[in-house]
RNA sequence: GGGCCCGUAGCCUAGCACGGAUCAGGGCAUCAGCCUGCGGAGCUGAGGGUCGCCGGUUCGAAUCCGGCCGGGCCCGCCA
């Protein structure tokens, strides 16, 4: 990971020219070239401040120039310095130095990960209710969530993995309705998956049933108010359901790579007693007020954030409502208030590690979560307006708290026309929304099965020989690369269209071109008989573009993944990632390795295979795309 | 009525935070090529653009500011 080094030696030269030169405050910004014809990194500054010294930009750029070139000659990197007429000052890398010290670098396990403990951030992600399978729209957040916790890792800072189970609420009732007042069966067919079965034939049937028989919306009251209870035989037979499709929709989650560390339960939030004390702490403050008259009359109210008017945190009855529950969430994941929590191994089953459950009784487990210094909530665009009431409270309980409290908000995944059609339903405009209610929406298994179902089919037609177990493996790997890509790559402000048959893509800027080009690179290494091996001398044999193009890029890892930090946006790595594939793939085409002649270009060149491919390696698994050796 | 987000070729999209350099990068689709070669899930080339519109700031605007148009979402004693 060099390239960070030659971008600092490049700052501290052209600052110190441009001192020397007498121009004091001209700063030292260097940006990435449109095209590394130019060199490597380049400057404006000449341009900046050719006013002020009243010459022109380009005269400027070679007085810098020439000054920084001086300079550089005692740098490790700076291989050479070019002004340009039109103003700017380019820098070019030592290629054998550079290319040797990056190469070896990553070879040695340098892959650019931070060692020092950084803060402990805490990030809530999936948060599926509890009654239905995930759907793609879930598998957004997921995927957003999961990476963004893969990202802050590497960078070295203390992640809890949060998924937030809201039990108590009408959608788990809903369920509840369907087998006890209606007589759904509460076990799934043979081969059925539970979640599916439960979100397919049960959800949506209750809701349907709600149109014609007023009466069991009665007893979905009765249910939540059992269920809110906490104790009885309700309550426990949900909390068996609720068990049960969360096991099978965790499952979904594992398969899409997702781990979690906690388990927050909104039952338990509610039966904590936070947001006894924060209500009491904003009554006194008198932040809440009771409402004395109009329609709000014996509700209490905060003021809207937006315009003032009043808005309801607890109704007439004196239970809390939405908003409510989030708040002492928010206040408990930042240490604003004392942790009521114990703690115990909900599953030892998650790949990678145990998963842990809140507990109000006791809780053996010797694990502590909540008090982070921040906490990051991917929740959907929908929800900014109440995430911006929460932080406005969690300021008044206390000054700047929100700037702990981070919404990372995305937009929806809706159906396009044609899938919506598929899905038998016809539709005006070109895309629709999708509804668990209506039994609108495409399930995540389901995508993952046509995606493994194809890659099946395309692994057998180039592995005739391979064992049935295998090309299963990897036929997974490649749907969860394609599904886990395909959410990540495109900007979280812009809503997603999702078409199934589009999404059946496995060529271009998708994630099996990551995978494909990953077990590319592995062959030639695989198939060699030389070594990755360079020196110096051999190092100054990789002249050819595309060399020095894949080692640039491979060296910047750790600043796609800064970048991806400081902006939440952990899809600067897949943005990296398809470059430096493409780079891989052009170097490929291009330059021969295990067909070179001369034997120390060739362990050069393997050297750098070798590099270019652990970068890539890393920078999938910082997006939780599989990495195959072969496929 | 108030608030948030989006608008870049036939379609999808990068670049916008921090304004710069000759061709505004990719992908899908279309057309023309590249397998006796380290894997063709790949590569090369061609065509395709009023960066929604108008104005402002600036030496310079897809990028910053203002207005407008089009689209999506949110503003409940639902969750």
């Amino acid at each position: 990971m060099k390239f960070l080094d030659f971008q600092a030696e490049v700052e501290e030269t052209l600052a110190s020219a441009c001192r020397a030169l007498g121009y004091k405050d001209a700063g030292a910004d260097v940006s990435l070239p449109p095209n590394d014809s130019y060199g490597d990194l380049a400057s404006a500054v000449a341009i900046r401040i050719a006013k002020d010294a009243g010459r022109s930009p380009g005269d400027l750029a070679v007085e810098i120039g020439a000054k920084a070139m001086d300079l550089a000659r005692r740098t490790k990197y700076i291989g050479g310095v070019s002004p340009h007429k039109g103003g700017f000052v380019n820098f070019g890398i030592n290629r054998p130095r550079f290319l040797l010290d990056a190469i070896n670098g990553i070879l040695a396990g340098d892959l650019g990960t931070t060692r020092e403990k950084g803060e402990v951030v805490a990030v809530e992600h999936t948060n599926v209710n509890p009654n239905k399978a995930l759907h793609i729209g879930h598998a957004r957040n997921l995927v957003l969530g999961d990476s963004l916790v893969r990202v802050m890792r590497y960078l070295g800072q203390r992640v809890q993995a949060l998924n937030y189970v809201d039990d108590s609420g009408a959608q788990v009732a809903d369920i509840i309705v369907g087998f006890k007042f209606m007589g759904l069966p509460d076990e799934a067919p043979p081969g059925a998956k539970y979640d599916v079965y439960c979100g397919d034939n049960v959800y949506s049937r209750v809701t349907k049933e709600y149109e014609t028989r007023p009466s069991l919306k009665e007893k979905q009251s009765l249910v939540l108010k059992e269920i809110e209870k906490g104790s009885g035989e309700l309550a426990e037979y949900t909390r068996g359901i609720v068990r049960k499709i969360l096991a099978a929709q965790l499952s979904t989650c594992w398969r899409l790579g997702a781990t979690y560390d906690l388990l927050n339960w909104e039952s338990q939030l509610v039966h904590s007693g936070m947001w006894e004390k924060i209500f009491e702490s904003l009554k006194k403050m008198g932040y809440v007020r009771l409402q004395t008259q109009g329609e709000n009359e014996g509700c209490w109210v905060i003021p809207d954030p937006d315009t003032g008017e009043e808005k309801v945190v607890v109704r007439s009855d004196g239970t809390a409502v939405y908003v409510a529950k989030d708040i002492p969430y928010a206040a408990w994941k930042i240490g604003l208030i004392g942790d009521p929590f114990g703690y115990e191994v909900y599953s030892g089953e998650q790949p990678g590690g145990p998963l842990y459950s809140t507990t109000l009784s006791g809780g053996k487990a010797k694990v502590h979560f909540g008090g982070a210094e921040l906490a990051v909530s991917v929740i959907d665009a929908r929800q900014s307006y109440l995430q911006k009431i929460v932080a406005k409270v969690l300021d008044k309980f206390r000054e700047g708290a929100s700037r702990r409290y981070v919404h990372r908000g995305y937009e929806v995944v809706a159906l396009s026309k044609k899938t919506a059609s598929q899905l038998g339903f016809g539709i005006d405009g070109e895309f629709v929304h999708m509804s668990g209610r209506k039994g609108l929406y495409v399930n995540v298994d389901t995508v993952l099965d046509r995606l493994k179902e194809k890659a099946k089919a395309e692994t057998r037609r180039r592995n005739l020989s391979e064992a049935e177990g295998w090309v299963d493996e990897v036929a997974e790997a490649v749907a969860v690369a394609a599904l886990r890509y395909e959410l990540l790559k495109q900007d979280p402000d812009k809503m997603i269209v999702f078409d199934m048959d589009d999404a059946l893509q496995f060529q271009g800027d998708t994630g099996p071109y990551l995978v494909y080009t990953y077990a590319r690179a592995r062959r030639i290494l695989g198939k060699t008989e030389g070594r990755p091996r360079i020196t110096l001398e051999s190092a100054a044999k990789l002249g050819k573009p595309q060399e020095a193009r894949l080692a640039k890029k491979m060296s910047m890892l750790d600043l796609a993944a800064e970048t991806a930090g400081e902006f939440l946006s952990p899809r600067e790595i897949a943005k990296f990632a398809h470059e430096l594939a493409m780079d891989f793939n052009d170097f490929y085409e291009s330059v021969p390795v295990n067909q070179e002649p001369d034997q120390d270009t060739r362990d050069a060149r393997l050297a750098l295979v070798d590099a270019a491919s652990r970068v890539l390696a890393e920078a999938m698994r910082l997006i939780g795309v599989p990495v195959k050796e072969r496929i």
